[in-house]
DNA sequence: TTGGAATGTCAACAAGGCTGACGTATTCTG
DNA sequence: CAGAATACGTCAGCCTTGTTGACATTCCAA
């Protein structure tokens, strides 16, 4: 339907193609198991899965969120999470206290375990990134993060653009 | 963008900071949502889910591919494509021969109602590339598709190559 | 020709999504 | 103040998709 034999006229429009776009889409798909491939091991050792690592992730983002707000940032149900986080909190890794202004929410924290958990998460998905960047180069890395924003859902930028600053 | 008041020798370095690594790791978790959004949604219409999706992609890529070949390309174990490929066959959207050469090995082909399926969750996903690609630039699509293969494992980046210009 | 390797199938289990229903505490609002 | 709305937890049950284990068939090499 839309196959790009053209002439000239399109030159510089050569990588809206769909070969280019198939391409674009597989390297997504390879990459993105490399990208979750260190952590997951590390999780799988202690019996975890990749739930736990973005509850833990995002709790170590923002300390002291809500249930609530890691909900809709994680885009999954709240029995879906409540499962992770009540094995998190029972392994000692999450604390949870009842809010002081609204006593009706939950404040989550990392322990001192899970901070360490989180640590060597993040260094073993870091190493990678550090890798490819490294490879890849600033001007690469730039573009990458560009396509990336442009292919998320628009609530998704916004609560990614919300967090994206917060510690500079 | 660069704001380039430090020192040459770490100005060249800035984008290798943790901070700038861990936004690009929620850009790559973000991202790979909205990546999926759109197929996921047609798939969960008529009750298949993203393995489907994997299966017929790489079957419509490599017509006749037998499934131990295609156990490599998606990682998983033969059990568990098995079980997809079952309902596919059933369902009439691929078709399977016993090979000629070696009567172990099954030949998988897409039928008319798989190849109808693969366009439509191709354009879905297509269509947001494509816009993704659109807003972001040609360079910057060559950055994504750098850093991108930087990511990947060596194994996984061999066979992205191998599939990678196979129909140019 | 026979034993091992390769290919693929079936069975059973676990993780982690989902929906629906319900209970409890707390806060907001008419 | 009463009732609606919000935040959270939990139970039950379903689905997809990953896993291991057991097994049949086929091929190949000693």
């Amino acid at each position: 339907m839309t196959q790009n034999t053209q002439p000239k006229s399109v030159a510089n429009q050569l990588f809206l193609t769909d070969e280019q776009l198939r391409k674009g889409t597989e390297a997504m798909f390879f990459a993105y198991r490399g990208f979750t491939a260190d952590p997951d091991r590390i999780l799988a050792d202690r019996g975890y899965g990749r739930a736990h690592h973005r509850a833990v992730h995002f709790i170590h983002r923002s300390p002291g969120t809500t249930v609530n707000n890691l909900l809709n940032i994680l885009g999954v149900t709240k029995q879906s999470l409540n499962r992770v986080l009540r094995t998190l909190i029972a392994d000692g890794l999450v604390s949870s206290h009842v809010g002081q202004k609204d006593k009706r929410e939950r404040h989550l924290h990392l322990t001192d375990a899970g901070v360490a958990l989180e640590q060597s998460l993040s260094n073993a998905q870091r190493d990678r990134m550090r890798t490819a960047y490294k490879a890849a180069g600033a001007e690469a890395v730039a573009g990458f993060r560009q396509v990336l924003e442009a292919m998320m859902d628009e609530d998704m930028r916004h609560q990614y653009e919300a967090l994206k600053d917060k510690n500079e």
